[in-house]
DNA sequence: GGAGCACGCTACATCGTTGTAGAAGCCGGG
DNA sequence: CCCGGCTTCTACAACGATGTAGCGTGCTCC
């Protein structure tokens, strides 16, 4: 079977010459022309599997100007949210043809730069990528010239498409969700401050309009920052405000990582959850499942973010529209209630 | 012909037409070659500068005839160990100038076998590689002409470099661990039965040595199935031991997620971890230092895994040393003590 | 002061594929 | 019986880069 050496020496040129065809005619068999007689189809079909012929793919993209590979560009795989939307993007654009170039931009803001003009974007037809550490001087930077699909709200005026769930109205929900309870005193994990764009903005914006809405003012104590999204900050954000003194009834972490590392906090402590403190988190990520307690969260719809992206993007790279404007796409969210707002009643 | 009006459509040709020098000047700027004169190689960057011209790579690809890609052929990235081994991966082959393209193949044998024989396999200078659900049928297919590093004890004497942790002995002390906390009656979750040569048959036996070795007999019906290693298949399966009725005094999950998964049902059912139940996992996930109680797990060395089969790989596409036998690599392992098995003098 | 070498640069072929244009055979209709 | 159109296949020229030769310089060294 595997007679061909590295370097797959075998190439077009010598399927036809064995099957006594011209080059061209193995070229219209490998991509299915329609106009072969069937009798000159299979030969070559069996040269090919004598052979053991594949197509040189660097020859046919450099041929076709395109290499059926997208850019996917996400903070880091080992934040989960990230790993299961890299995992749902990928099955997405498997589906249709493409092949995903995962690139890891860690939030730092120079690397999210060259992601948007770096080398490897070459190899790639598109980019779906989801930008943290941009802020809006980095405006200019995002008008490149080649299909990209942004997944975020639509910040500075993005010229591209956008994917996204409705972050300020999904975190007003999940806060109303505790207001639900009879929480008042909700602290929140994971705030940026003097950020006014991102999501962690966005999320504390629906934050407070929850809280303005049911009369409560919002008490800037309970307001608890942390720069990275991970396990740790969340736990070390959850240690200041409770050794802060702050009475706190309800815990918003703005993502499942942050609410998981306040949990761990709060189970270290012993304090009763959702007994004394209830928590919520945001994006629902398998994790959250099979914490103890299990943990409430907001849906942001996964999988209809990654196929959503994807199809924009094809649609992009083979210009089916060429100047349909920039749209974005707002996906659905849930509330996914479990055991660290309601206690075990939920499972 | 509509030529492409995206970025690339600066050439070396345009470059060197500004730059007056010869196209194959430009591609020495580019290259880092040393004899240029100064001045010429000024002229050539700033014409480069000026276009903002960008090496076509599927072109320098097809003339170098490498790619400067990677394969890497996990399970699935929603698994925690895999999304942080990628993570790994990814960074080490950056690292070394090479980037990576993630394959899923679900533990699917179609799939696997499907990497090694892939189109997409074209596409990448080599492969490194974790499969989970070939058998010694297959022993064949993994005789490839590129290549190759396998993640995973050498099997079926697998013509190819291996990168593995010494499963029998890491399982062998995770169990030792558990006996020396006084436990007799050590569950397994995550057994494959009939499974001779893959992960879980390994750590078996490493737990039945352990048994042995303190003169205890294994008993059957302490050894719970589970075909994939998930958090959900753990906690079924964790149920239907304890439904079976059989005492149980400790568990050895096969991997974190099935211990993860575990721990989940015994905190459902209210059994004091490690009070009544002991819980080791098996992979130090991040998530095992945050659960409820915190894991027990063994750390298998991710980090040296990753980058040993980089350089592994990468020495063999360098053909550094073309004939060298196919090397075993074995990374040290570490138990990592936490609360599931010694309780909170562990924090 | 000529042989020999290190520079600095260029011309040309080439990697393996696909788009374009068109040739040859066959068929049916006028 | 010839023209035009459909099939089927082929020759040739790209795609944009890099490896291989090789050609002038100008310098060193004896």
């Amino acid at each position: 079977m595997s007679t061909a050496r590295r370097g797959s020496a075998v190439t077009m040129h010598e399927v036809a010459a064995r099957a006594g065809v011209s080059i061209k005619t193995v070229s219209n068999v490998v991509n299915g022309y329609q106009y072969i007689r069937p009798a000159t189809k299979e030969r070559v079909e069996a040269a090919i599997a004598d052979l053991g012929y594949q197509v040189n793919i660097s020859a046919r993209n450099l041929r076709r100007g395109r290499t059926g590979l997208i850019g996917l560009a996400v903070p880091e795989l080992s934040l989960p949210y990230f790993a299961e939307l890299a995992d749902s993007v990928i099955r997405a654009a498997e589906a249709r043809g493409l092949t995903v170039l995962i690139e890891q931009t860690g939030s730092v803001r120079e690397r999210e730069l060259e992601v948007l003009s770096g080398q490897r974007r070459h190899l790639t037809d598109g980019l779906i990528f989801s930008p943290l550490a941009l802020g809006p001087q980095d405006a200019a930077a995002l008008h490149v010239d080649f299909p990209m699909v942004l997944l975020g709200e639509r910040i500075f005026g993005g010229p591209a498409d956008h994917v996204t769930m409705n972050n300020v109205e999904a975190a007003r929900a999940a806060t109303q969700h505790l207001l639900d309870l009879g929480r008042r005193r909700i602290a929140v994990v994971g705030a940026h401050e003097g950020e006014t764009v991102g999501s962690a903005a966005l999320r504390v914006q629906g934050y407070r309009q929850a809280l303005e809405e049911a009369g409560l003012s919002v008490d800037p104590a309970l307001v608890g920052e942390a720069g990275l999204w991970h396990r740790a900050t969340g736990a070390d954000t959850m240690e200041r405000l409770l050794e802060s003194g702050v009475e706190i009834d309800a815990v918003f972490g703005l993502n499942d990582a942050l609410a998981l590392g306040a949990l761990h906090v709060l189970h270290a402590r012993r304090i009763d959850v959702p007994g004394q403190i209830a928590v919520i988190g945001f994006d629902d990520i398998e994790e959250t499942a099979y914490s103890s307690p299990t943990l409430t969260t907001v849906a942001p719809g996964r999988e209809q973010i990654a196929t959503t992206a994807v199809d924009l993007l094809l649609a992009r790279i083979q210009e089916v529209e060429p100047d349909k404007p920039f749209v974005q796409v707002v996906t659905d969210f849930e509330i996914v209630v479990r055991e660290s707002t309601v206690g075990e009643q939920a499972s």
